[in-house]
DNA sequence: CGTTTGACGGTCC
DNA sequence: CGGACCGCCAAAC
């Protein structure tokens, strides 16, 4: 242990963390939805935390997560500009346009998936 | 400890 | 259909 995480839990980030790193492979979620799910927090969170994601461990696929446009908003903040547009299509997601095609097919919204009944 | 930000969202026009 | 504007709320500075 490197006796720093003593006390340091219930970060929001986390929880957004978490919430990302449920989304099924081959899907994608929106900042929106997760922001929603948590409730907690705003959209505008959801994506600045994405931005430490990069360093959590394990990675956060952050790939995975797009505007409710199915835009790909956050491809500029990756190791390349196509990183992102070539990580979701390594999954069997279409983008054209820098949008995802059949965007609703593929969302994957936790406030639906992960709902209680 | 006050201000700014931020990979957004929804509404308004 | 699209641009503009406000709200959100914690983290970063």
């Amino acid at each position: 242990m490197r006796g720093k995480n003593t006390k340091t839990r219930h970060s929001y980030f986390q929880d957004i963390f978490d919430v990302v790193r449920l989304t099924p492979h081959g899907r994608v979620t929106t900042y929106g939805s997760v922001a929603n799910y948590l409730g907690t927090v705003t959209p505008r969170m959801v994506g600045w935390a994405m931005n430490k994601s990069f360093r959590e461990d394990p990675p956060v696929p952050a790939h995975r997560v797009v505007n409710r446009k199915g835009e790909l908003s956050g491809r500029n903040f990756f190791s390349s500009p196509t990183m992102m547009q070539e990580m979701l299509e390594s999954e069997g997601i279409t983008i054209e346009q820098n949008q995802i095609r059949d965007f609703k097919e593929v969302l994957w919204d936790p406030s639906i998936e992960l709902k209680e009944e």
